[in-house]
DNA sequence: GTCACTGCAAAAGATTTGCACACTT
DNA sequence: AAGTGTGCAAATCTTTTGCAGTGAC
């Protein structure tokens, strides 16, 4: 998370702005924070820390690092976007119930080869790739319950 | 398109609601367009077809809509919800450049079987599942000009 | 002094909801 | 009559923006 702070303030330093003691706080948090987060929880979590620290503010934190491509911020169906950082995370997917709107991160290498061929051949560059499957997770399913892979990290 | 009309009018008699004229009109406009659309043009492609269609009913109906799985909503990153619908139309899935925000949809064979085996290995049932990949597109690309491969159906 | 930064409150944009009236059965 | 459906306008919810004051260089 030092080096998320370093590259944040460095970006920052590279368009002319500042590293001010409120973007210092919500980037600490959010760096902190190894979960999808809204803007509102953060907002919570922020003020707990210094109250003096605005939505507005957290919001515009929140446009600049994903500007620096530090956070990758996504709806995944809820209505408000859920954010999440990208360095010292292995690359990984999310598999979304539809039902519980659950959000499971994965790993898969094939996909990781795929996503990269599809990408190529339609000319793409794999800039911020991400993939997002739908379905319903094992918990809410109500018909076959299970071939019985589930069961081993099935939360 | 009368498949899914049909269907949809049955889905409503399960739940004790009616096929109204709104309803259909809603329907059929959206049936008839194979893009992705969203609620606020729909509006207006409906209230061109008949003026006393209010934006309530649109949403209350694309509620239904989705909630019959005939049709599926989803933001892919700006801010409102695009929709589309299920039967009829060949399962693809979604790149989507992170620049323009233009939608680009495709077919995969690989993808297809690789979803499968991620779903079945978490346990996960493939009801409404799909996959959405964010690059950059040839048109937005600044870096290397896209490899040849893109240059057929760009733009 | 200049220019970025902030909080506040208001605004914006998409979607939902309360309500009274209309239509179906 | 009972219950669903509708339009309208107001409300909601998340996110953005205008503005006036604050602070760094």
């Amino acid at each position: 998370m030092k080096e998320e702070l370093q590259r944040f303030e460095q970006f920052l330093h590279t368009k002319g702005l500042r590293m001010t003691p409120q973007r210092r706080i919500i980037a600490e948090t959010l760096f902190a924070t190894h979960h999808h987060i809204d803007a509102e929880t953060l907002c919570d979590m922020v003020r707990g820390r210094n109250r003096s620290v605005s939505r507005a503010t957290v919001y515009r934190t929140l446009s600049l690092l994903v500007e620096s491509k530090l956070l990758d911020g996504r709806d995944y169906g809820h209505g408000y976007k859920q954010y999440e950082h990208v360095i010292g995370h292995e690359h990984h997917d999310h598999l979304i119930c539809s039902v519980c709107g659950k959000v499971l991160e994965f790993t898969n290498e094939s996909v990781e080869r795929l996503q990269q061929e599809i990408l190529d051949e339609h000319g793409y560059a794999p800039e911020t790739y991400s993939l997002v499957i739908h379905g319903v997770c094992p918990d809410c399913r109500t018909d076959a319950p299970a071939g019985g892979a589930a069961s081993s990290s099935a939360h």
